[in-house]
DNA sequence: CATTATCAGGAACGATCGTTCCAGAGAGTA
DNA sequence: TACTCTCTGGAACGATCGTTCCTGATAATG
């Protein structure tokens, strides 16, 4: 017997970071092989092909994802933690990091509807943010935050809209201070 | 002498809506010529290399865009010409075309950062639509269509976004019913 | 009709793609 | 210390990438 060499998140988070980065048809195995200091054999032994790295990627993003929404995750969120979050949205679109924007998004304009098994874990990211958004505002609702008129679902699909807006934006060589304007009027109606 | 035997225009739109379904990296020149019917010396004698054809394509398209636009270029423009143009969007998104989405979109994701000349095209495209929103809102406000208190650059940079956000959701495997709600949300405020 | 210029089609280039395979190194067992 | 098993690194696979170049066909000109 021998121990691996290369510890296998470590490995997926490099990865991810590139496929986030450059994307999936740009990103080839030699890159990932430098990107990761894992030898070809090691990634395909450990994950399969190329694809099935993608696949793994993507659920290791949807994991940090989950991270990075924080208390709205929690079933008690408010109006408040869906601001919170789009402030740290705003905030990391600002200071440019080496893969801006939102890996599922990249993806979903990507391969979204090319690829099935892409497209289902885009569809079920998009499905969970729309669910996080909804029980927020019902929350909310309940606790008299917002008005009982609008629609919750409604809301959070459009909630989901601009979010995926904001990761355009911040993707796009354009002004930064377009993103913080877009998101201020989006959310105004939650101050 | 001897005359070409294609089009330039039919063969830059028939390139076009290719790169608009596949995006750049997975839209190979052997996809090019079958697509287009144009051998490979035809297109680089026309076009230079690939990359150049990709720039000639994104100009084609914000020529069409400008088209479907329609009266929102006009310097008279107001409300109602953004309502028609959001409510066109989602009709397109509606019926699923071979090429969901918007081709500037989609590159401002693919290559938004990565390509300097591509790029720039995009950051044209985005300074254009946020100017001609803007424009618009003025107008409105003018015609006390609309509150004079909300700043119309602003309110064009929130419109840009959201336009963003639904053709990512065009492009995702999602509920089309998602589209409609996300507009007509954003969209609620100009009625 | 002969000439000329430019076209279309496709062969061919080196580079790189994703993937497979193999030889040798290294760690655990007896 | 020998043996065994599994790992690493890299060579090598055929396919395809973007690009160049050559040949034969074709239309306009003299």
């Amino acid at each position: 017997m021998r121990e691996r060499e290369f510890d296998r998140q470590e490995a997926l988070v490099s990865a991810m970071n590139l496929f986030w980065r450059k994307g999936y048809n740009d990103t080839s195995v030699q890159d990932l092989v430098e990107e990761t200091g894992v030898a070809r054999s090691g990634l395909y032994g450990e994950f399969g092909d190329k694809h099935e790295l993608f696949l793994a990627a993507l659920d290791r993003y949807q994991d940090i994802v989950h991270d990075t929404l924080g208390d709205l995750t929690r079933p008690g969120a408010g109006v408040e933690d869906i601001v919170k979050f789009f402030a740290g949205l705003v905030r990391s679109a600002n200071k440019d990091t080496e893969h801006p924007g939102c890996l599922m998004c990249n993806t979903a304009v990507e391969l979204g509807r090319l690829d099935k098994a892409i497209g289902d874990k885009v569809k079920a990211h998009l499905n969970m943010l729309r669910k996080l958004f909804r029980r927020a505002i019902e929350t909310a609702q309940q606790d008299g935050k917002m008005p009982g008129n609008i629609d919750a679902p409604t809301y959070g699909d459009y909630l989901t809209g601009v979010m995926q807006g904001v990761c355009v934006l911040a993707r796009s060589p354009v002004d930064r201070a377009v993103i913080g304007r877009f998101v201020r009027t989006a959310l105004s109606q939650l101050d």
